[in-house]
DNA sequence: GGGGGTTCGTCATACGTATTACTTCCCGTC
DNA sequence: GACGGGAAGTAATACGTATGACGAACCCCC
């Protein structure tokens, strides 16, 4: 026999019936089972190498104990920090993670040229956690629980979310008390509440300064695009002596563009980003940025999707926002 | 009902049997039903929004149509793109693909922490894609058809590789054209196939070069770490002209030591990458690198495992790594 | 008009598991 | 010695699919 040993061969093997393997195995033979045969069906799936098939276990029990995650783009180690946190939580509960890269080329569009009603691995799910895509994601999983991440809190589906705007605005307290007042937004060109709330409480705050200017330039996030933006904010007459990004890799796009006008970082101009991704501590100097805990959101968020499996309603939860202050802010020059 | 509609269910809508739709949906109807009644089928499914259940399928066909990519940090861009590549190649086979962590917490001690022989759904599984981690890997997944990714081809598994050695022996003629001679290597501490290739490539490259010597200082894949390594190279009394790196990240941490000791690059100090990551274009100045294009290392060795399942032995195959020059390499001061 | 082929379907079964209902055995008690 | 009852285990079944073995029409042609 070469193929692989089922709890039939392990009951034939332990003298005992197919039943029974299955109780013993699944840790429910308590007053059914005589604790020594239950240590003889232990002992023969051990050496005949068992181990149960998940096929035939889902179809029994009309339940994957898998969940799929979705996420934009799985080549950032936001995502990734996502995903390790997540699946450490599901693991711990005898779940398995499933990846699904949303707009990609490898979306639905191919699955559905494949002819006919053609099932991917991504259906056998018993839940979702999906990031920042709610409108799009929840019309293809609609008779699935979800629990969305990093969005809206005060949307239908359960949320999991950064507090962004507390960020934004230590951030923005951060500048002002340094003596900021004219304060450049560099802004990513993404349709996502985490950005609008994060403009709409920057903007607030300069509101709130003294004497406070803000000028905005969007661009996608890419340290290319960027740069160009930024750079649109420093040709103005009245350059902004900070440039606020939303992302890190676009603070980066920002040091390009300073440095190619000779502006010296912190000195003649102050940058800041946001995420605290390893670039922030790559790049020179250091750049202050508001930390977003990415490994945590993947890990709170499986938690409240496992609540709500469990038939619980999760209590939706706020992750901080932390300030970092590295080298690259400083008072502006007079 | 509300239940998720069966196959049973679209074949009573229909008017039909089980089987009829089972064969319809599967495409095997050529010559066995009418064109019309597969019409009637189809849209009977399509009305009942009819997705079939994949656990059942699975059981059924002794199949999972889902591959195991085994990755050792999936926080990183480098892997992210490996993923990509590989679920589009996947995608277009109907097959799906399963992130598995490797050393992270998430690994098989939680798993057996639950008590018996516990499935997860890592094992539903029917080939593994594995990087750069053989020996353990194989041990787990012994009876499973795999393909390595960037690792030794000579091995008895089939891989795909990328031509390190020629990257490196280009970066190194790149080097010497411009008249270094003193070499400063900051090797990566990790004990795997690609970096003993690197190493051993750089090494006779320089050996190969009239004059040429080589020192060489390791540490983990870092920032910091690279920064330590790199300046300990830096504080020699023969202080190296180049350093090389063997990795983007590793070379931001080289950068932080130049300018700690005042070096400017590449004036006073040439530095060089490996990967061609976002980090390479975002650090300033940027980054002359080896670029091992990733995305294509998860399509080819997605490629190379399908045909494995499909019975045919994949030819091994080897994938460029190109020197991309950029503004960090000069010809060293006299 | 009956044999043989083609067309269109259906019946029955198996995949491997978890679980409910049932049988068997044995012991203690009146 | 009959009987209640717990302990230990088994038989039977269902989950939803794919497919090989069977039928039942229908047509063609000798």
């Amino acid at each position: 026999m070469t193929r692989r040993p089922t709890s039939r061969d392990v009951a034939q093997a332990a003298g005992v019936s197919q039943s029974t393997v299955s109780l013993v195995l699944g840790g429910k033979w308590h007053g059914r089972v005589s604790p020594a045969t239950a240590r003889t069906v232990r002992r023969a799936a051990e050496r005949l190498g068992y181990r149960p098939n998940l096929a035939a276990r889902n179809l029994r029990l009309g339940t994957t104990r898998t969940v799929l995650l979705v996420v934009p783009t799985p080549s950032s180690t936001f995502f990734g920090a996502v995903y390790t946190g997540a699946a450490e939580v599901a693991a711990r509960h005898g779940f398995g993670v499933v990846v699904y890269p949303w707009p990609d080329d490898t979306g639905s569009g191919d699955a559905s040229a494949q002819g006919g009603p053609f099932a991917s691995p991504r259906e056998a799910i018993d839940g979702v956690l999906a990031s920042s895509l709610a409108v799009e994601v929840l019309k293809e999983f609609s008779h699935t629980p979800a629990v969305m991440l990093d969005n809206d809190p005060a949307g239908a589906t359960p949320t999991v979310a950064f507090a962004v705007a507390d960020g934004m605005r230590a951030l923005a307290a951060h500048l002002g008390a340094l003596g900021h007042r004219r304060f450049g937004h560099v802004a990513a060109a993404a349709d996502q509440w985490t950005f609008h709330e994060r403009g709409g409480a920057l903007a607030a705050a300069v509101a709130a300064l003294p004497g406070g200017e803000l000028v905005r330039a969007t661009s996608v996030i890419d340290v290319g695009a960027a740069k160009e933006a930024a750079g649109r904010l420093l040709d103005r007459p009245d350059r902004p002596t900070v440039l606020v990004c939303d992302d890190d890799l676009m603070a980066a796009g920002a040091y390009k563009a300073a440095r190619a006008r000779g502006l010296d970082i912190p000195r003649d101009l102050s940058v800041t980003g946001f995420d605290d991704d390893v670039l922030a501590t790559a790049l020179e100097p250091e750049l202050t940025t508001v930390r977003l805990p990415a490994r945590r959101l993947g890990a709170e968020g499986m938690t409240a999707l496992l609540q709500l499996l469990d038939g619980r309603s999760p209590e939706p939860r706020s992750l901080p926002a932390e300030l970092v202050v590295r080298a690259s802010t400083a008072s502006p020059r007079h």
